[in-house]
DNA sequence: CTAGGGTTAG
């Protein structure tokens, strides 16, 4: 037991002075700014201490933890200050509730300055590193602590599995002394969690015994992961089944699309639970299916705060605030959760009046919340009232700071992200990204490359989880320069042995379009694991070399490693991008005769676009009919895109009608018919489609290509008028279209629509940005070296045309990356084979 | 007061 000594010296040390006078002025107080008030001496301060009984005592941290689980910070840190006397669970109790209402700061100093320190507040205070992504903090603790116990090895496995650090989980677990059952079930589930149900089966089937939480967690792992039959089947033979063995049944139906079974299993029994009820109710929100949502929320028997809440949040994604309102007014409680999804509806809705509104009148936030209203700020550009929030928010976390650091750097403030990127106590993965993208998005190469080197620089933050980040950072915006420089440094560290950083390696030279150095890196690989062979086949698939692929693919079949799902979606897809029809249709029975594999959504897909793309729509629709669940968008969009090559503007039609059934927002489905339509000549229809997606409100996203140049990035967009050396880009554009059209090139205005006027149409055409882009390529490029260009969409088809000629007149290999593959264009040809 | 399974917000 302790004397209530320091917590009021404590308190005014934490708020800082800074803090404590913005929120003296605030007139609408949050608890989290009372406890700052209750550092100023309070009354009744030198009354000695009556020595209380041990049950009283009991009672007072009961009532401290019972405030801090209803986020009454400032009533617990009340009674905290004010008990005659305090035990350690006192303390660990403060702890703990400052972690649950995103407090981190304090808990902190709270742990720092208690007297004495048992096992738990050791356990607690890793949980809220580990809550707030900071494994190396968390790691830290768990190394010094003078001793552990189970649930502190537990704690650091679920903390390394939950942040994707499944091998250090691993490591830990295999370290552990002695495992107790949960310790089995966390591991299980960190696998689950990383979509490895190999790795959790082979655990599942070791453990030495089982509970009912080991089968649930096998269950809703294959059924989160697309194996629902594997989830039946654990379902049918595990002994004791409860509620929740049937809601991961249930919710593996929804989480995979297939609602019309997942009703059906619904309607099949009638003691479904609260939580089964609200998992339908979210899975129709999800799907934008209010009406069919709301008819549940009135039929449920019993509605708790979760069902009120997702109601709430389905109507306000949807737009409709009124509704969402209205529900909010109705509604018998409200929670942090209802509260801030009024907040960020309003928010993403554009409507920031109104959510400042409800952000000021909510009882109590978290940082969700702030965050919320931070990031509606920074997207309508008003950075300082962001900033005004971010400096007054008592529970700043990393997200705050990624979310201040991309609204700087996407409103042009590029030299204010980077300070607030500097000033940060913590980054994580995001951060990184966040103040990378925005440096290559707005150009800035040198700087992205620079920071790159002060990661390296910074030695402890450099560790191989850090290139792996970077590796993959530089994939997604095609930094292939950054990206080679980031392996000579991993050379130089002598990382490049293991297969986490050899596979985002060899992902990197994927996806910028290198496939060649990838093979290069994918040789050198000493350890191959299942990732790494997926990637080399999918990266050999997505750059059109099918047969390169299948070769990777029998290679691999002569290891002993099993080729998994992934797999053969790479294997699949290769056949389809190349063509080959009777070894794709081969491939897909394999599956189940050779690796017992059932085939998935995503399997069925390849072959619906594999069978679609040859000619066979007829194949492609009786397999769609066959499927053991429903088609989704992207089987549609497969059958579109099919149509469209092939012509059919029946089916295409009646393709098109079911994708804007089920994402009436996807603008490049609609571009996908309009073109149908403009190939078969009906432009009465291409001009009803216009007026559609006017209608509809759907927007079509602005395509742009970009080309990195000497270590900056170059970016073009439709009819640039911007760049520098428009002029000559043009001039030199003209000079290729008279070339290209002696090569029989004709412009293919007709068959592709954009949304411009039609009399600009052809002028328009020329200058589409993967043109634009691929003209200063050649104009800026070094003889001999590829020009690699990439785009947000999918490549015009009018543009691929051109280009192909292009790439055969001026005697270069341009590779082109677009949202769906690559094209490498040689000798007036290209690796797609015009299938894509 | 701390670790594992099914539903809601960034």
């Amino acid at each position: 037991m302790h004397t209530r000594q320091s917590a009021t010296r404590l308190l005014r040390n934490v708020a800082g002075n800074r803090l404590q006078k913005r929120l003296a002025g605030n007139s609408n107080p949050s608890p989290q700014n009372l406890a700052v008030r209750l550092s100023k001496p309070g009354p009744n301060k030198n009354n000695k201490p009556s020595s209380p009984t041990d049950a009283e005592i009991v009672k007072w941290n009961k009532a401290i933890s019972d405030h801090m689980r209803n986020s009454r910070c400032e009533a617990a840190l009340h009674l905290f200050d004010t008990m005659p006397s305090r035990t350690t669970v006192s303390w660990n109790a403060m702890i703990s509730g400052y972690l649950n209402n995103d407090r981190f700061d304090l808990a902190r100093r709270f742990f720092d300055e208690m007297p004495d320190r048992n096992l738990v507040s050791w356990n607690v205070m890793i949980s809220g590193y580990v809550r707030n992504y900071d494994l190396i903090a968390a790691r830290r603790l768990f190394d010094e602590m003078p001793e552990r116990d189970v649930v502190s090895w537990n704690t650091m496995i679920s903390g390394y599995a939950r942040n994707g650090f499944v091998d250090e989980a691993r490591e830990i677990f295999d370290r552990m002394p002695v495992k107790k059952l949960v310790s089995w079930n966390v591991m299980i589930s960190g696998y689950v969690r990383n979509h490895n149900m190999h790795a959790a089966r082979c655990l599942f089937d070791k453990m030495p015994e089982r509970d009912v939480v080991s089968w649930n967690t096998m269950i809703s792992g294959y059924a989160q992961n697309g194996y629902v039959n594997e989830a039946r089947e654990i379902f049918y033979q595990m002994p004791v089944k409860n509620s929740v063995s049937w809601n991961g049944i249930l919710s593996g139906y929804i989480q995979n699309g297939r609602m019309e079974a997942a009703r059906q299993l619904f309607e099949l029994n009638s003691n479904w639970d609260t939580v089964s009820w609200n998992a339908l109710m979210a899975g129709y929100v999800h799907r934008k299916r209010l009406v069919d949502a709301r008819m549940l929320f009135n039929r449920m028997p019993g509605r708790d705060l979760v069902s009120w809440n997702t109601m709430i949040s389905g109507y306000a994604q949807d737009g409709n605030l009124s509704e969402a309102q209205k529900l909010f007014e109705e509604s018998p409680t409200r929670d942090v959760f209802t509260w801030t999804t009024m907040v960020s509806g309003y928010v993403q809705n554009g409507m920031l009046v109104e959510a400042r509104r409800v952000f000021d009148e909510m009882p109590v936030k978290n940082s969700v919340s702030w965050n919320a209203m931070i990031a509606g700020y920074s997207q309508c550009r008003m950075m300082d009232e962001a900033k005004e929030l971010f400096e007054a928010m008592p529970c700043r976390n990393i997200s705050s700071w990624n979310t201040m650091i991309t609204g700087y750097a996407q409103n042009g403030e590029i030299d204010h992200a980077r300070q607030l990127f500097n000033e940060m106590p913590k980054r994580d993965s995001i951060s990184w990204a966040a103040m990378l993208a925005g440096y290559a998005q707005g150009g800035y190469s040198e700087r992205a490359l620079h920071l790159f080197i002060q990661m390296n620089r910074d030695g402890e933050r450099m560790n191989r989880s850090a290139f792996t980040c970077a590796l993959s950072t530089c994939a997604d915006i095609a930094a292939l320069e950054c990206g080679k420089q980031l392996h000579g440094r991993l050379v130089q560290a002598g990382y490049e042995m293991g297969c986490f950083v050899g596979n985002a390696l060899l992902a990197m030279y994927c996806k910028c379009g290198s496939i060649d150095e990838a093979y290069d890196a994918f040789k050198e690989m000493p350890e191959k694991d299942l990732v790494t062979w997926n990637t080399m086949i999918d990266g050999y698939a997505k750059h059109g070399f099918g047969k390169k692929a299948l070769v990777i693919f029998e290679s691999m079949r002569m290891t002993s490693i099993k080729p998994d799902d992934v797999t053969m979606v790479g294997v699949l897809s290769a056949c389809s991008h190349a063509g080959l029809v009777d070894k794709g249709i081969d491939y897909f029975y394999s599956m189940n005769r050779d690796y017992g594999m059932t085939a998935k959504a995503q399997h069925y897909t390849c072959m619906i676009d594999l069978l679609g793309r040859a000619g066979h729509l007829e194949d492609a629709q009786a397999l769609m009919k066959s499927m053991p669940f429903e088609p989704d968008a992207t089987m549609w969009g497969a059958l579109l895109g099919a149509s469209r090559i092939h012509g059919n503007t029946k089916l295409g039609e009646k393709a098109a009608e079911r994708i804007f059934e089920m994402e009436p927002d996807n603008s490049g489905m609609y571009v996908l018919l309009s073109n149908l339509y403009a190939a078969a000549g009906r432009w009465s229809d291409v001009g009803k489609m216009r007026v559609t997606m006017r209608e509809r409100g759907v927007k079509k996203v602005p395509g742009f290509s970009w080309i990195e140049v000497q270590n900056k990035v170059h970016t073009f967009s439709v009819g640039d008028s911007v760049h520098p050396e428009r002029e000559k880009i043009y001039a030199f554009l003209e000079e290729l279209d008279l070339e290209i059209k002696k090569l029989g090139y004709v412009s293919a205005t007709k068959t592709v629509l954009h949304d411009v006027e039609e009399e600009e149409k052809e002028h328009m055409l020329k200058y589409h940005s993967e043109k634009l882009a691929v003209a200063f390529g050649i104009l800026n490029v070094p003889h001999g070296r590829p020009i690699r260009v990439i785009k947000n969409l999918r490549v015009c088809e009018d543009c691929h045309n051109a280009i192909k000629h292009i790439s055969k007149i001026v005697n270069r290999s341009i590779i082109l990356r677009d949202s769906n593959r690559f094209h490498h264009f040689d000798g007036g040809g290209c690796s797609c084979g015009d299938y894509w």
